[in-house]
DNA sequence: GTCTATAGCCCGATAGAC
DNA sequence: GTCTATCGGGCTATAGAC
Protein backbone atom coordinates (compact mmCIF):
# COMPACT_ATOMS: atom_id res chain seq x y z
CA UNK A 1 0.00 0.00 0.00
CA UNK A 2 1.17 3.11 -0.75
CA UNK A 3 1.87 5.70 1.69
CA UNK A 4 -0.64 8.02 0.89
CA UNK A 5 -3.31 5.44 0.87
CA UNK A 6 -1.80 4.25 4.79
CA UNK A 7 -2.10 7.87 5.89
CA UNK A 8 -5.71 8.20 4.82
CA UNK A 9 -7.20 5.13 6.27
CA UNK A 10 -4.82 5.69 9.69
CA UNK A 11 -6.27 9.20 9.70
CA UNK A 12 -9.61 7.78 8.88
CA UNK A 13 -9.50 5.57 11.82
CA UNK A 14 -7.95 7.90 14.61
CA UNK A 15 -10.51 10.64 13.82
CA UNK A 16 -13.54 8.54 14.07
CA UNK A 17 -12.57 7.34 17.10
CA UNK A 18 -11.20 10.66 18.88
CA UNK A 19 -12.51 13.43 16.94
CA UNK A 20 -10.90 15.92 14.92
CA UNK A 21 -9.24 18.16 17.76
CA UNK A 22 -8.22 14.80 20.19
CA UNK A 23 -6.21 13.86 17.04
CA UNK A 24 -2.89 15.32 16.14
CA UNK A 25 -1.33 14.96 12.85
CA UNK A 26 2.10 13.06 14.87
CA UNK A 27 0.15 10.73 16.40
CA UNK A 28 -0.87 10.08 12.62
CA UNK A 29 2.19 10.35 11.61
CA UNK A 30 3.60 7.65 13.67
CA UNK A 31 0.70 5.24 13.74
CA UNK A 32 1.39 5.40 9.66
CA UNK A 33 4.98 5.13 9.86
CA UNK A 34 5.36 8.18 8.20
CA UNK A 35 7.03 11.22 8.38
CA UNK A 36 5.03 14.23 10.04
CA UNK A 37 5.81 16.52 6.87
CA UNK A 38 4.53 13.84 4.19
CA UNK A 39 1.10 14.05 5.80
CA UNK A 40 1.23 17.96 4.55
CA UNK A 41 2.90 17.06 1.34
CA UNK A 42 -0.36 14.92 0.18
CA UNK A 43 -2.59 16.63 2.09
CA UNK A 44 -1.98 20.41 2.72
CA UNK A 45 -3.33 20.64 6.14
CA UNK A 46 -4.95 18.86 8.87
CA UNK A 47 -8.42 20.24 7.96
CA UNK A 48 -8.36 19.01 4.25
CA UNK A 49 -6.55 15.38 5.62
CA UNK A 50 -9.90 15.06 7.42
CA UNK A 51 -12.26 16.16 4.60
CA UNK A 52 -10.19 13.41 2.57
CA UNK A 53 -10.27 11.02 5.36
CA UNK A 54 -14.52 12.00 5.62
CA UNK A 55 -15.00 11.48 1.74
CA UNK A 56 -12.91 8.19 1.72
CA UNK A 57 -14.59 6.79 4.49
CA UNK A 58 -18.22 7.23 2.83
CA UNK A 59 -17.44 5.79 -0.29
CA UNK A 60 -18.51 2.44 0.41
CA UNK A 61 -22.03 3.91 1.23
CA UNK A 62 -23.46 3.44 -2.10
CA UNK A 63 -25.33 0.24 -1.73
CA UNK A 64 -27.10 -1.61 -4.47
CA UNK A 65 -30.07 -1.93 -2.98
CA UNK A 66 -33.16 -2.33 -5.39
CA UNK A 67 -31.02 -4.79 -7.72
CA UNK A 68 -30.59 -7.45 -4.17
CA UNK A 69 -34.48 -7.82 -3.64
CA UNK A 70 -35.61 -8.63 -7.08
CA UNK A 71 -36.87 -11.92 -7.26
CA UNK A 72 -38.73 -11.99 -4.07
CA UNK A 73 -42.09 -11.31 -3.26
CA UNK A 74 -43.19 -7.96 -1.04
CA UNK A 75 -43.04 -9.70 2.76
CA UNK A 76 -39.45 -11.16 2.35
CA UNK A 77 -38.35 -8.09 0.63
CA UNK A 78 -39.20 -6.43 3.61
CA UNK A 79 -37.16 -8.73 5.78
CA UNK A 80 -34.14 -8.65 2.87
CA UNK A 81 -34.20 -4.90 3.16
CA UNK A 82 -33.85 -5.37 6.97
CA UNK A 83 -31.03 -7.71 6.87
CA UNK A 84 -29.26 -5.43 4.26
CA UNK A 85 -29.88 -2.83 6.39
CA UNK A 86 -28.11 -5.09 9.26
CA UNK A 87 -24.95 -6.05 7.00
CA UNK A 88 -24.26 -2.46 5.63
CA UNK A 89 -24.32 -1.08 9.46
CA UNK A 90 -21.87 -4.41 10.43
CA UNK A 91 -19.73 -4.15 7.70
CA UNK A 92 -19.44 -0.35 8.09
CA UNK A 93 -19.63 0.33 11.81
CA UNK A 94 -16.13 2.68 11.72
CA UNK A 95 -17.42 5.02 8.83
CA UNK A 96 -21.19 5.40 10.68
CA UNK A 97 -19.28 5.80 13.73
CA UNK A 98 -17.43 9.11 12.19
CA UNK A 99 -20.33 10.39 10.55
CA UNK A 100 -22.39 10.01 13.87
CA UNK A 101 -19.81 11.65 15.80
CA UNK A 102 -19.70 14.77 13.45
CA UNK A 103 -23.54 15.29 13.29
CA UNK A 104 -23.58 15.03 17.18
CA UNK A 105 -21.27 18.30 16.83
CA UNK A 106 -22.71 22.11 16.08
CA UNK A 107 -19.37 22.98 14.75
CA UNK A 108 -18.88 24.22 11.23
CA UNK A 109 -19.98 20.76 10.21
CA UNK A 110 -19.37 20.12 6.64
CA UNK A 111 -23.38 19.73 5.22
CA UNK A 112 -22.53 17.98 2.23
CA UNK A 113 -21.08 14.69 4.28
CA UNK A 114 -24.39 14.74 6.47
CA UNK A 115 -26.52 15.05 3.83
CA UNK A 116 -25.09 12.24 2.07
CA UNK A 117 -26.01 9.95 5.08
CA UNK A 118 -29.26 11.31 4.73
CA UNK A 119 -29.55 10.53 1.36
CA UNK A 120 -28.89 6.86 2.35
CA UNK A 121 -31.69 6.62 4.79
CA UNK A 122 -33.77 8.38 2.27
CA UNK A 123 -33.46 5.88 -0.37
CA UNK A 124 -33.73 2.78 2.19
CA UNK A 125 -37.15 4.89 2.83
CA UNK A 126 -38.37 4.90 -0.35
CA UNK A 127 -37.28 1.26 -1.60
CA UNK A 128 -39.24 0.67 1.99
CA UNK A 129 -42.30 2.47 0.63
CA UNK A 130 -42.36 1.11 -2.57
CA UNK A 131 -42.52 -2.55 -1.23
CA UNK A 132 -45.24 -1.46 0.76
CA UNK A 133 -47.27 -0.01 -1.55
CA UNK A 134 -46.82 -2.39 -4.12
CA UNK A 135 -47.56 -5.22 -1.34
CA UNK A 136 -50.53 -3.38 -0.27
CA UNK A 137 -51.73 -3.55 -3.85
CA UNK A 138 -51.46 -7.02 -4.22
CA UNK A 139 -53.31 -7.82 -1.52
CA UNK A 140 -50.18 -8.89 0.24
CA UNK A 141 -50.09 -6.20 3.03
CA UNK A 142 -53.73 -5.21 4.53
CA UNK A 143 -55.17 -2.44 2.82
CA UNK A 144 -55.40 -0.01 5.70
CA UNK A 145 -52.43 0.91 6.23
CA UNK A 146 -50.16 3.86 4.64
CA UNK A 147 -46.89 2.80 3.21
CA UNK A 148 -45.41 6.23 3.88
CA UNK A 149 -45.91 6.23 7.88
CA UNK A 150 -45.36 2.29 8.07
CA UNK A 151 -41.70 3.10 5.89
CA UNK A 152 -41.13 6.16 8.90
CA UNK A 153 -41.80 3.76 11.66
CA UNK A 154 -39.66 0.87 10.23
CA UNK A 155 -36.95 3.31 9.39
CA UNK A 156 -36.88 4.76 13.25
CA UNK A 157 -37.16 1.22 14.66
CA UNK A 158 -33.71 0.45 12.51
CA UNK A 159 -31.99 3.70 13.55
CA UNK A 160 -32.15 2.47 17.12
CA UNK A 161 -30.93 -0.87 16.55
CA UNK A 162 -28.03 0.78 14.88
CA UNK A 163 -27.39 2.93 18.00
CA UNK A 164 -28.18 -0.58 19.82
CA UNK A 165 -24.79 -1.86 18.45
CA UNK A 166 -22.80 1.03 19.94
CA UNK A 167 -24.25 1.30 22.90
CA UNK A 168 -23.11 -2.22 23.02
CA UNK A 169 -24.59 -5.24 25.31
CA UNK A 170 -27.33 -5.39 27.00
CA UNK A 171 -28.63 -2.27 26.48
CA UNK A 172 -32.29 -2.90 24.92
CA UNK A 173 -32.25 -6.45 26.21
CA UNK A 174 -32.02 -9.62 23.70
CA UNK A 175 -30.11 -7.46 21.82
CA UNK A 176 -28.77 -9.78 19.31
CA UNK A 177 -32.60 -11.10 18.63
CA UNK A 178 -34.00 -7.59 18.14
CA UNK A 179 -33.95 -7.46 14.70
CA UNK A 180 -35.38 -10.73 13.83
CA UNK A 181 -38.30 -9.81 16.63
CA UNK A 182 -39.11 -6.69 14.15
CA UNK A 183 -39.15 -8.48 11.32
CA UNK A 184 -41.42 -10.78 12.76
CA UNK A 185 -43.65 -8.08 14.47
CA UNK A 186 -43.50 -6.68 11.07
CA UNK A 187 -45.23 -8.93 9.08
CA UNK A 188 -47.48 -9.69 11.60
CA UNK A 189 -48.57 -6.12 11.82
CA UNK A 190 -48.57 -5.87 7.92
CA UNK A 191 -50.35 -9.19 6.93
CA UNK A 192 -54.01 -8.52 5.63
CA UNK A 193 -56.55 -8.50 8.29
CA UNK A 194 -59.14 -11.29 7.37
CA UNK A 195 -61.37 -10.41 10.39
CA UNK A 196 -64.52 -7.88 10.47
CA UNK B 1 -24.73 33.13 39.28
CA UNK B 2 -20.67 32.43 40.67
CA UNK B 3 -18.01 31.79 38.90
CA UNK B 4 -17.34 28.39 39.14
CA UNK B 5 -21.23 27.41 38.22
CA UNK B 6 -20.50 29.52 34.94
CA UNK B 7 -17.42 28.17 33.87
CA UNK B 8 -19.24 24.51 35.07
CA UNK B 9 -22.63 25.41 32.51
CA UNK B 10 -20.00 26.60 29.99
CA UNK B 11 -17.56 23.88 29.80
CA UNK B 12 -20.57 21.40 29.53
CA UNK B 13 -21.82 23.34 26.48
CA UNK B 14 -18.66 23.32 24.99
CA UNK B 15 -17.69 19.65 25.39
CA UNK B 16 -20.66 18.66 24.23
CA UNK B 17 -20.92 20.37 21.16
CA UNK B 18 -17.55 20.07 20.19
CA UNK B 19 -15.76 17.27 22.64
CA UNK B 20 -12.94 17.36 24.71
CA UNK B 21 -10.21 17.43 22.80
CA UNK B 22 -11.39 20.17 20.61
CA UNK B 23 -12.29 22.38 23.51
CA UNK B 24 -9.77 25.02 24.90
CA UNK B 25 -9.49 26.20 28.24
CA UNK B 26 -9.01 29.18 26.78
CA UNK B 27 -12.20 29.51 25.09
CA UNK B 28 -14.37 27.94 28.10
CA UNK B 29 -12.47 31.04 30.18
CA UNK B 30 -13.30 33.64 27.27
CA UNK B 31 -17.04 32.35 26.95
CA UNK B 32 -17.67 32.01 30.65
CA UNK B 33 -15.91 35.70 30.99
CA UNK B 34 -13.30 34.27 34.11
CA UNK B 35 -9.71 33.85 33.52
CA UNK B 36 -8.09 30.56 32.68
CA UNK B 37 -6.52 30.50 36.06
CA UNK B 38 -9.30 30.87 37.95
CA UNK B 39 -10.39 27.27 36.04
CA UNK B 40 -7.45 25.54 37.58
CA UNK B 41 -8.41 26.94 40.77
CA UNK B 42 -11.70 25.55 40.62
CA UNK B 43 -11.15 22.35 39.15
CA UNK B 44 -7.23 21.73 39.30
CA UNK B 45 -6.85 20.25 35.28
CA UNK B 46 -8.98 19.97 32.26
CA UNK B 47 -9.51 16.52 32.52
CA UNK B 48 -11.49 17.21 36.57
CA UNK B 49 -12.93 19.86 35.13
CA UNK B 50 -14.33 17.56 32.16
CA UNK B 51 -15.71 14.81 35.04
CA UNK B 52 -17.47 17.64 37.01
CA UNK B 53 -19.56 19.41 34.07
CA UNK B 54 -20.30 15.25 32.79
CA UNK B 55 -21.38 14.45 36.36
CA UNK B 56 -23.18 17.65 36.38
CA UNK B 57 -24.85 17.13 33.17
CA UNK B 58 -25.52 13.66 34.79
CA UNK B 59 -27.83 15.01 37.40
CA UNK B 60 -31.27 15.22 35.85
CA UNK B 61 -30.76 11.78 34.45
CA UNK B 62 -33.47 10.86 37.85
CA UNK B 63 -36.69 10.75 36.44
CA UNK B 64 -39.59 9.80 38.67
CA UNK B 65 -40.97 7.63 35.98
CA UNK B 66 -43.42 4.97 37.93
CA UNK B 67 -44.57 8.11 39.61
CA UNK B 68 -46.19 9.96 36.82
CA UNK B 69 -47.95 6.24 35.46
CA UNK B 70 -50.50 6.11 38.75
CA UNK B 71 -54.20 5.94 37.36
CA UNK B 72 -54.15 5.21 34.29
CA UNK B 73 -54.61 1.60 32.49
CA UNK B 74 -51.97 -0.26 31.05
CA UNK B 75 -52.35 0.96 27.55
CA UNK B 76 -52.58 4.69 28.65
CA UNK B 77 -49.27 3.91 30.89
CA UNK B 78 -47.70 2.94 27.78
CA UNK B 79 -48.62 6.26 25.72
CA UNK B 80 -47.83 8.13 28.98
CA UNK B 81 -44.56 6.43 28.69
CA UNK B 82 -43.36 7.27 25.65
CA UNK B 83 -44.53 10.77 25.99
CA UNK B 84 -42.20 10.71 28.82
CA UNK B 85 -39.81 9.57 27.22
CA UNK B 86 -39.95 11.91 24.44
CA UNK B 87 -40.32 14.91 26.85
CA UNK B 88 -36.77 13.91 28.89
CA UNK B 89 -35.09 13.61 25.80
CA UNK B 90 -36.69 17.23 24.70
CA UNK B 91 -35.39 18.96 27.91
CA UNK B 92 -32.26 17.27 28.07
CA UNK B 93 -30.89 17.32 24.58
CA UNK B 94 -27.26 18.38 25.74
CA UNK B 95 -26.52 16.25 28.06
CA UNK B 96 -27.69 13.39 25.87
CA UNK B 97 -25.80 14.59 23.24
CA UNK B 98 -22.31 14.61 25.62
CA UNK B 99 -23.18 11.35 26.46
CA UNK B 100 -23.79 9.76 23.27
CA UNK B 101 -20.09 11.51 21.91
CA UNK B 102 -18.78 9.81 24.66
CA UNK B 103 -20.37 6.38 23.79
CA UNK B 104 -18.90 6.98 20.15
CA UNK B 105 -15.09 7.00 20.96
CA UNK B 106 -13.36 4.37 21.92
CA UNK B 107 -10.23 6.02 24.18
CA UNK B 108 -10.32 5.27 27.76
CA UNK B 109 -13.59 7.35 28.68
CA UNK B 110 -14.97 6.72 32.30
CA UNK B 111 -17.25 3.54 32.37
CA UNK B 112 -19.25 5.13 34.77
CA UNK B 113 -21.61 8.04 33.06
CA UNK B 114 -22.16 5.06 30.15
CA UNK B 115 -23.35 2.40 32.83
CA UNK B 116 -25.52 5.20 33.98
CA UNK B 117 -26.91 5.79 31.04
CA UNK B 118 -27.46 2.20 30.63
CA UNK B 119 -29.30 2.47 33.70
CA UNK B 120 -32.15 5.02 33.01
CA UNK B 121 -32.77 2.89 29.82
CA UNK B 122 -33.10 -0.14 31.53
CA UNK B 123 -35.45 1.22 34.29
CA UNK B 124 -37.89 2.42 31.24
CA UNK B 125 -37.46 -1.18 29.68
CA UNK B 126 -38.25 -2.90 32.82
CA UNK B 127 -41.20 0.08 33.44
CA UNK B 128 -41.93 -1.38 30.07
CA UNK B 129 -41.81 -4.75 30.66
CA UNK B 130 -44.05 -4.58 33.95
CA UNK B 131 -46.66 -2.67 32.53
CA UNK B 132 -47.02 -5.17 29.17
CA UNK B 133 -46.80 -7.78 31.59
CA UNK B 134 -49.78 -6.34 34.09
CA UNK B 135 -51.92 -5.32 30.83
CA UNK B 136 -51.15 -9.31 29.40
CA UNK B 137 -52.52 -10.69 32.17
CA UNK B 138 -55.83 -8.12 32.78
CA UNK B 139 -56.71 -9.17 29.41
CA UNK B 140 -55.90 -5.63 28.17
CA UNK B 141 -53.36 -6.97 25.82
CA UNK B 142 -53.26 -10.15 23.65
CA UNK B 143 -52.02 -12.76 25.49
CA UNK B 144 -49.17 -14.31 22.91
CA UNK B 145 -47.28 -11.49 23.31
CA UNK B 146 -43.95 -11.55 25.30
CA UNK B 147 -43.67 -8.56 27.30
CA UNK B 148 -39.64 -8.91 27.34
CA UNK B 149 -39.84 -8.70 23.29
CA UNK B 150 -41.77 -6.34 23.01
CA UNK B 151 -40.35 -3.79 25.41
CA UNK B 152 -37.45 -4.21 23.47
CA UNK B 153 -38.72 -3.45 20.60
CA UNK B 154 -40.33 -0.24 21.77
CA UNK B 155 -37.15 1.07 23.49
CA UNK B 156 -35.39 0.02 20.11
CA UNK B 157 -38.09 2.75 18.28
CA UNK B 158 -37.73 5.15 20.80
CA UNK B 159 -34.10 5.05 20.49
CA UNK B 160 -34.31 5.87 16.74
CA UNK B 161 -36.87 8.08 17.49
CA UNK B 162 -33.97 9.94 19.39
CA UNK B 163 -31.13 9.66 17.09
CA UNK B 164 -33.95 11.00 14.34
CA UNK B 165 -34.21 14.36 16.97
CA UNK B 166 -30.61 14.75 16.73
CA UNK B 167 -30.28 13.97 13.00
CA UNK B 168 -32.90 16.48 12.29
CA UNK B 169 -35.62 17.76 9.54
CA UNK B 170 -36.90 14.96 7.54
CA UNK B 171 -34.36 12.31 7.95
CA UNK B 172 -37.25 9.44 8.13
CA UNK B 173 -40.58 11.20 6.81
CA UNK B 174 -43.08 12.76 8.75
CA UNK B 175 -40.99 13.01 12.04
CA UNK B 176 -43.00 15.28 13.25
CA UNK B 177 -45.47 13.11 14.03
CA UNK B 178 -43.63 10.04 13.87
CA UNK B 179 -44.41 9.36 17.94
CA UNK B 180 -47.86 9.16 17.80
CA UNK B 181 -47.88 6.76 14.65
CA UNK B 182 -45.77 4.39 17.33
CA UNK B 183 -48.36 4.62 19.91
CA UNK B 184 -51.03 3.68 17.45
CA UNK B 185 -49.25 1.02 15.79
CA UNK B 186 -48.16 -0.13 19.30
CA UNK B 187 -51.33 -0.17 20.86
CA UNK B 188 -53.02 -1.59 17.48
CA UNK B 189 -50.45 -4.59 17.88
CA UNK B 190 -51.01 -5.43 21.18
CA UNK B 191 -54.43 -5.41 21.96
CA UNK B 192 -56.46 -8.51 22.21
CA UNK B 193 -56.97 -10.11 18.94
CA UNK B 194 -61.14 -11.46 19.19
CA UNK B 195 -60.15 -13.44 15.68
CA UNK B 196 -59.51 -17.30 15.21
C1' DG C 1 7.98 11.31 -2.43
C1' DT C 2 10.10 11.03 1.70
C1' DC C 3 12.94 12.62 5.20
C1' DT C 4 15.09 15.81 9.35
C1' DA C 5 15.09 20.09 11.49
C1' DT C 6 12.91 23.86 13.09
C1' DA C 7 9.79 28.03 13.24
C1' DG C 8 6.03 29.94 15.68
C1' DC C 9 1.83 29.49 18.04
C1' DC C 10 -1.41 28.02 21.48
C1' DC C 11 -2.14 24.82 25.00
C1' DG C 12 -2.38 23.21 29.89
C1' DA C 13 -0.58 24.46 34.00
C1' DT C 14 1.94 27.44 37.72
C1' DA C 15 3.53 31.62 40.41
C1' DG C 16 2.36 35.24 42.82
C1' DA C 17 -0.08 39.90 43.49
C1' DC C 18 -4.38 41.58 45.33
C1' DG D 1 -11.51 33.95 44.77
C1' DT D 2 -9.90 36.31 41.08
C1' DC D 3 -6.48 38.24 38.42
C1' DT D 4 -1.92 38.98 35.16
C1' DA D 5 2.19 37.12 33.61
C1' DT D 6 4.74 33.45 32.15
C1' DC D 7 6.77 28.67 31.56
C1' DG D 8 7.60 24.32 29.05
C1' DG D 9 5.84 21.50 25.64
C1' DG D 10 3.22 19.73 21.81
C1' DC D 11 0.92 21.33 18.03
C1' DT D 12 0.38 22.74 12.88
C1' DA D 13 2.99 23.96 9.30
C1' DT D 14 7.38 25.13 6.54
C1' DA D 15 12.27 24.79 4.68
C1' DG D 16 15.31 22.31 2.48
C1' DA D 17 18.29 18.01 1.76
C1' DC D 18 18.06 13.68 -0.72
Amino acid sequence: MDAREKILETATRLFSNQGYGSTSLSQVAKEAKVSKALIFWHFENKERLFHSALQRSLEPYFVNVVGQLEGFDEPAQINKLIDLFYEFVRDHMQSIRFVLSLILREEKQPDDPVARVVEIFRIFRNVLNDILESGRQKGLFRSDMSPATEASLIMCALAGALVQRFIGSDFFGESENILSHLKKALLERLRPQNQS
